[in-house]
DNA sequence: GATGAATGAGTGTTCATTCAT
DNA sequence: CATGAATGAACACTCATTCAT
């Protein structure tokens, strides 16, 4: 028998992401998809149960990929400050080399999709980056507040400004990242 | 009065956004919006040039009136944080009392359409917020950053916090959202 | 607006039949009966809410159809036997006038869509007829066993035999009819 | 004993009959009679021709199976009535012992591809019964009408009778089914 | 202005079958 | 012999839009 293809896999994976960041989630039928990626739409059923499962994987493969992207470079021993520094410059660093990748999970939350999605199985990844942000309260070094607000000030407006959709007219500079960061920690910091 | 036209396009202002709610941005159909606003498909198009135009304009119309909300509540004669302030309280008040209107919003910005728009336009609506943001910085009360930066700092958080579908299981209380502006101005502040 | 064409329907309905007697029940797909009607596949619902409608309500249209033609020649004045003698003729007249409507109800009887018509509703068209075999019973003229029992020697044997599908090479006479009518009459008599 | 490739020829045999039975002639599709019967799609294809072949021939060979059964308890030396009555009940027990078996060549014989079926041969398996029939008319026992209609009184009923899809709310018994051979047996009695 | 009818183009998905191993 | 991978063609159905009235 014919071997199962990981270069179709991978094709298909790409031909998602590309083809949702070109078009939309709306547009990418599973047709186009399969076309983009060379092979006949039944094939993309022998890799995928279905359209759902191709979305939802591809979604959950990509925040994979990024939280071990972060979370590798992340030192534990080092002062807070510096550790959440690092994740901010690692979280840019990752957009701005996987741009694709980032607006594809930008689109994919907001769709419908993302509902599908077993939320506590990906925070699962970010674990131990939600220690460190534990760590800063108990120690007095970050606002005791709800995990969810300090991701809105940490992490919300990095993906507001890497997203080149929302911030089109504007182009972000190495400094504009420094500026932000100490932003972001003005705001979280006691 | 109104006349009768005036009517037939109100109804589909709200059958859009009720649908877009109700039944989320894909399967919202010309037909089904037509049908739940009481009219004809054929109808439709007789008041908007397309679907495209039909879910453009409602967005700017919903733009429009968020602005309007916001700057009604300005007084430029108070100290800029407390602009500032009365500004973020105005808009959780606007989207807690037009969940609705925020939610179709947020569909639609994350849509292929939000790309239809014209942005400069919109952001003409919101000057006079710009123009307290300006002042701060030339008073060397706010730090003197890009307006997208601020914004990201200022705006993006409220919406990210204010979206039940992204911070599901965390519910805001009153204190929350005074926590949450004094992080934001403790973010843009001098 | 255009106004709603009966010649469609009609079209629909022939169609249907057609190519269910043609080519089968399984593969009668909608497009292939919309293009035998000369309709496009879409405007099929308009008239119809999907296939499932389209093929049952073939069949209830025909069943009354049958229904209407056996009734409207009975004259309960006359004996019993002689009134079952001459719905015997007007099955007969019928499947052989309508082969096509005959053969599709057959058709339609033994496939699964069958188990979503409403049997009871189909039933009380034929209750002139079930009323008839009830009073045979009363008068000690037909055998007192269940009316499923005495319609299996009544209709279906008329059934088999007018089934070309089922008795290819068997050409049946009149005299045949008329023999036949004689055996399902010795069959239920008492 | 049996060969490996046998047990496999068993195993499509069976899961034909019984994902037929289970989910519809339609919904049958070659992939999952493979998948229950344990291999694979393409080598279904090693012991069938296509898929017309698989179902032609598993219907055959049930055909084959029931004129066995029926024949096998053939008494040539009895009455004429007593062979039919025994015929009668033979298939009875048949159908009630092989109710998967039975079910599936109805579903069968109402599919088109009963067309494919080389009637003739399968008419030899029951040429004994044919002959009794042709014998009865000779010795004026029964009426010398065609073996068709003969058919349509004498086995045709049974069909119907034990069909629990036509014959849903009504259970037959032991007696019913003695009185129904009565009626078969007055109708074509001389 | 207002409408229901009409449709070509598209959707996600499954099919029977063949291919390469 | 046996297989999972691969696919073109088909499926039922919905879409945004236009037509004729």
């Amino acid at each position: 028998m014919r071997t199962k293809d990981d270069e179709k896999k991978e094709a298909l994976f790409q031909a998602t992401i590309k083809l949702v960041n070109d078009i939309g989630f709306v547009a990418s039928s599973v047709s186009k998809i399969a076309k983009e990626a060379g092979v006949s739409p039944a094939t993309l059923y022998v890799y995928y149960k279905n359209k759902e499962d191709l979305l939802v994987s591809t979604y959950i493969d990509i925040k994979l990929d990024l939280s071990q992207a972060i979370l590798a470079d992340m030192d534990d021993s080092l002062p807070i400050r510096d550790i959440l520094e690092n994740v901010w410059h690692s979280i840019f660093s990752y957009v701005s080399n996987n741009l694709e990748y980032y607006k594809f999970m930008e689109q994919f939350a907001n769709s419908p999709y993302s509902a599908l999605v077993d939320r506590q199985a990906v925070e699962q990844y970010f674990v131990p980056l939600t220690n460190v942000m534990q760590r800063g309260i108990e120690q007095k070094i970050i606002k005791p507040v709800d995990r969810h607000i300090l991701a809105a000030f940490l992490f919300h407006p990095v993906s507001y400004l890497a997203n080149p959709r929302l911030c089109q007219e504007f182009e972000l500079t190495e400094t504009d990242i420094e500026t932000a960061f100490t932003m972001a920690w003005d705001a979280i910091k006691l």
